[in-house]
DNA sequence: GTAAAAAACTAATAAGTGTTAGTTTTGGAA
DNA sequence: TTCCAAAACTAACACTTATTAGTTTTTTAC
């Protein structure tokens, strides 16, 4: 009866994964039913499967866009020739732009890649191990050149991608702070941290 | 056949927990079933039920023995006479340490406090509410006394709850860097990124 | 050693899971 | 109008879910 209408968004498969990632997103993916998914667009939940293979497929396609998009970044910025600092922080406001432009994928790339199958499991964690170390690599050129205080570049690492995480928590919470405050404030926490004194 | 043994946990309801606990924080609550709960104890599900009520009553006395924890901590800070960045300090060290300590039930209390039936979902939600906003307060009244920079203060909890958050990411990566090592970074990245310079 | 209580067991329930098979409806091109 | 493919539908599958009922075994207390 209902059918799925691609709006701007495209395909009918990023109909489903959009609104999967809300789902995916408020309920956590093993929580979330292909029901609960196809009632979500209006449709019985066998429809689903003109457009998609399978459940897992979908989160699939959401972490490895995200990954993607990260990984991108990362290579243009490693390319550049700014210092290490700079670097650092345009990886972070990248973080935080995506964050707020796509927070419902990027958090599902945050906190539900568990939930992958073999052998998309593993490839997601290496990526994501590969991911962390190059940042690292980043900030620990920045910490020779003293130029970035001196601390283990992998906790200065965690700490970086763990704060802006969370920003999660707070585009949930109704936005009473200014995306652009957020932005400013997190990056003059973050940065001054790091930076040599 | 099989018997659950109280160890030194305590009563058998801990014992449940305490499984329970790495269960949900590696494949996450609604991924965990009860069957799961009993195989890695060692007995049938329904024997789980002679000392338990529910699935969801285990996920709630796991939230809400940390949200006690961290309330009565913050008490006593807050009743403290140091200074409100080095009121701070005492708070993040008290997470970390928590982390570091029981990292299985604050990851859970983090991660998965969603799936609480209600009424406690709201309960927790408004435990939480609150407890930010009186760490917000700490801050700001460091920021008044331009001890801490001039930042918005709800962000800088956000930074600092989220960026703690994160370590649990490396707890179940192998320990390659040391707890100590870590706190130490940690507070040295985000107190120096607070203080007013 | 025996009685009572605690805690295990098996069997079963009703509901929900992802997914397939087979069929009907829909929308566009000829 | 007719034809065809895309995409919806219903019915069903085999399995898993949390939980209950009823029973047997184990432990505790005297």
């Amino acid at each position: 009866m209902a059918k799925i209408i691609p709006g701007k968004s495209g395909s009918k498969k990023d109909v489903i994964t959009l609104k999967a990632s809300t789902l995916f997103r408020k309920k956590g993916f093993s929580a979330t039913s292909m029901r609960d998914i196809a009632e979500s667009i209006g449709v019985e939940a066998p429809s689903l499967y003109n457009h998609i293979q399978s459940k897992n497929e979908i989160l699939k396609d959401i972490c490895f866009r995200i990954a993607r998009l990260f990984m991108g970044y990362l290579e243009e910025v490693e390319s550049g020739t700014q210092s290490n600092l700079s670097k650092t922080e345009s990886i972070i406001r990248f973080h935080i732009s995506l964050m707020t432009e796509e927070y419902e994928s990027v958090y599902i790339a945050d906190h539900e890649w568990k939930h992958l199958p073999e052998p998309f499991l593993s490839d997601f964690k290496n990526q994501r191990r590969n991911y962390r170390s190059r940042l690292a690599a980043i900030l620990q050129k920045g910490i020779d050149d003293k130029e970035i205080s001196k601390v283990n570049s992998h906790v200065a690492v965690l700490t970086i991608l763990s704060a802006i995480s969370g920003m999660e928590s707070w585009q949930r919470s109704g936005k009473k702070i200014d995306a652009k405050l957020l932005e400013e404030d997190m990056i003059k926490i973050l940065i001054e941290g790091l930076r040599n004194k």
